[in-house]
DNA sequence: TGACAAACGGAGTGATCACTCCGTATCTTC
DNA sequence: GAAGATACGGAGTGATCACTCCGTTTGTCA
């Protein structure tokens, strides 16, 4: 069913997606598609060719971002499920304002960003809980909400007071 | 120099104002000047007579939030400072998303909201931190972001899940 | 290289919003 | 209760935004 895409047309849509990733973070949400059609040096109808809605736009890059944190956590694999628990934590709190909309996005409801955020922290959850480094009274919604809170808390913030706050959490995640 | 208002003009004020806080909550900050206007029952220039812009009505919607918190400070200093703590704590938390943009905007720059904010939280946490109740390491800036972060965190929780993101965050704040 | 499909650019469209302006209504004061 | 100051309502204004449409360009493939 699905042709292949065109050369122009599938570098176009990297382009896009690149700029609207860039536009979002630098101007916020509210950024228009026409900024974001300036910056990938294209025209705003080449923008809504590729993503049918602004909000397609938006979800189409939070799922990118998304599938970072994924691969992050995959990264962690090798390490103990305590220590890499606590690293990919540290890793999205000290990650400057990046996840924070997306965290926020991806807790409420039945989106493919809350899905997919959900299946890469499940596992993680529960085995850092079964090796005893985690307390056993949350639940996958909990570390949602807290690690969506966490980043919310970090952004705008200098290192060391990040940092703070990282310890300060990780100490009430401890059994 | 300020005259005092007309009977009327008082009176109007008074309802926008609570007008505008019960639209922001029910339908976020983009609400639109003229379903308050509506809401509150004048029209959209008495709106705009009273508060010059939307900015300086959402200011005004968040200084009286943040009031609501200092009286809820000040109404706890009977107790322990360790428990008046925690129990302001519990009480921003719980109350559902009411604080969420408040203490956000509170916490960045030189904002009446975020200077009165900052007056109410400095003397309950030094009394906590002198009491021994809370970590010594943390300062001002970092509890105001705690505090934002885990607000944030609740809201859209449901009031089980709520106690237990609060729980993690006590754990994590005592010594 | 020619022909056709695919993709492009960007002016145009309709909707929405914050904010203004002024004729009308209401409150206050004597 | 009359006069004057104060406040009101809401149509109007200009700006902005998401999204569409179509004449033009570009890539693909025989």
């Amino acid at each position: 069913m699905d042709r292949p895409l065109r050369a122009d047309a599938r570098r176009n849509r990297d382009r896009v997606l690149a700029a609207a990733d860039a536009v979002f973070t630098a101007k916020g949400l509210a950024a228009s598609t026409e900024e974001i059609a300036r910056e990938a040096g294209v025209g705003v109808g080449t923008v809504f060719r590729h993503f049918p809605t602004k909000e397609a736009l938006l979800e189409a890059v939070f799922l990118a971002r998304v599938r970072i944190l994924a691969s992050k956590v995959d990264s962690l694999t090798t390490e103990g499920a305590g220590p890499a628990f606590f690293a990919f934590f540290a890793y999205a709190v000290e990650s400057g304002d990046m996840y924070a909309d997306v965290l926020a996005a991806g807790r409420t409801g039945e989106t493919q960003v809350g899905q997919e955020l959900a299946d890469a922290l499940s596992g993680l959850l529960a085995r850092a809980q079964q090796a005893g480094a985690v307390r056993g009274d949350i639940g996958l919604p909990d570390l949602m909400a807290l690690l969506s809170g966490a980043v919310h808390a970090a952004s705008h913030a200098n290192p060391a007071s990040r940092t703070r706050l990282l310890t300060v959490i990780n100490d009430g995640l401890r059994p």
